[in-house]
DNA sequence: TCATCACTTGAACGGTGTTCAGGCTTGAAC
DNA sequence: GTTCAAGCCTGAACACCGTTCAAGTGATGA
């Protein structure tokens, strides 16, 4: 049995989850999927593409289920912690789908999905896109973060030589609280200008 | 006269200037500098710390002058309109800035300025890191996609294979808005959430 | 004059993504 | 069953990367 193009992927993603998105090199790839590193060149041009390709996989639990029914601020919000969810269930997996975007089928999707939430409620269309590029740049900077901060306890050792400051206080608190928690929290701030957005739009 | 190590940022923020955060090699580095590669350890014990440096030195001009008096959110928006506008005087400046942040002198300057503004605001202690790290995501990922698409017409050729659907639609309109423009909407976004909370919080 | 220290060289090391001529394997057509 | 073309992979190279380090250079202060 050959190898597919859809394996590559998976393996590669596997290999992220053990190693890393900096120890994801095309010759490790190879060493896993049983196939000389040059091998993978015949199913992807770039290691770019694959990544693309991995991204696009990572993403696509987003559009899996349909959202549940409800008014359309809930149902953003939904969409916004799958987002989360999604990029969690893989190591490095926000750095992997930050650097790509758009094109692929899945995040074709998941954006189609978002719009729509959007425009059922009313919202201006040419507004819509500036919106939700917002949403996915908070949803990506923390997830980014949080994952920085996971496997690797970063703020302990970059932050160790900076002194007792406000601003070191300030941040210590916010980076010991729960990430869930801090998500909801900055993604409710962002709902909330959009809904005020929406209500003078209506008026 | 010798190299100082100030004198290294100023060849590598030049250098990134010129061939980008991918063109930014010490080799090249040492060639501008007049150095061979290897010197340029003798100053930074890495690459890492030489980004780091670089990003002090980029978002120095945040706190370069004094905040304008007047109300706490005309003061938090001109903080992130001085970040935006400090990250786009480098190219991939935003790049820079998002893989090292903290610890450097400037950058605590910057965030001490920020703490405070909303500290003075009589926002709860406990929850101004929450909103500045949301802050500084939005401002990082919106920069980060604005040079991108900058310095190559980049969604020219990534959208191009996508067909003519209700994202592309949506997307296009976005992306060809004025950046400046799409970045005040945003920020207000997140400023009426701010707001809010903060009323909350004085009732 | 000389020794010390700050700085730089030059060459190497192990790693990276990528290319490509050639070989093997597979499956369909005759 | 044999043949033939297409699909897939090998193995070796290429150019480049960050990083290390013994050895050299040059200026400075005693």
């Amino acid at each position: 049995m050959q190898l597919k193009r859809a394996d590559v992927v998976t393996g590669a993603l596997a290999l992220l989850n053990s190693d890393g998105l900096d120890g994801l090199t095309m010759r490790k790839l190879g060493a896993r999927l049983g196939v000389q590193a040059g091998g993978i060149y015949w199913h992807f041009t770039n290691k770019e593409a694959l990544l693309d390709a991995m991204a696009d996989r990572i993403v696509g639990e987003i559009s899996a289920t349909p959202l549940t029914p409800g008014p359309w601020d809930a149902r953003l919000a939904e969409l916004a912690h799958r987002l989360r969810r999604a990029l969690l269930a893989y190591r490095d997996g926000a750095r992997v789908v930050a650097g790509t975007l758009v094109t692929e089928p899945n995040t074709v999707r998941g954006g189609e999905l978002a719009v729509r939430v959007l425009a059922d409620a009313g919202f201006p269309r040419e507004r819509i896109g500036w919106v939700l590029f917002s949403l996915m740049y908070y949803v990506l900077g923390h997830t980014i973060e949080e994952q920085a901060q996971r496997d690797a306890g970063d703020w302990g050792e970059r932050g160790a030589d900076l002194p007792d400051s406000e601003v070191r206080r300030t941040m210590d608190a916010a980076i010991e609280a729960d990430p869930e928690e801090r998500f909801a929290y900055g993604l409710e701030l962002f709902l909330d200008g959009v809904r005020l957005r929406l209500a003078e739009a209506r008026r």
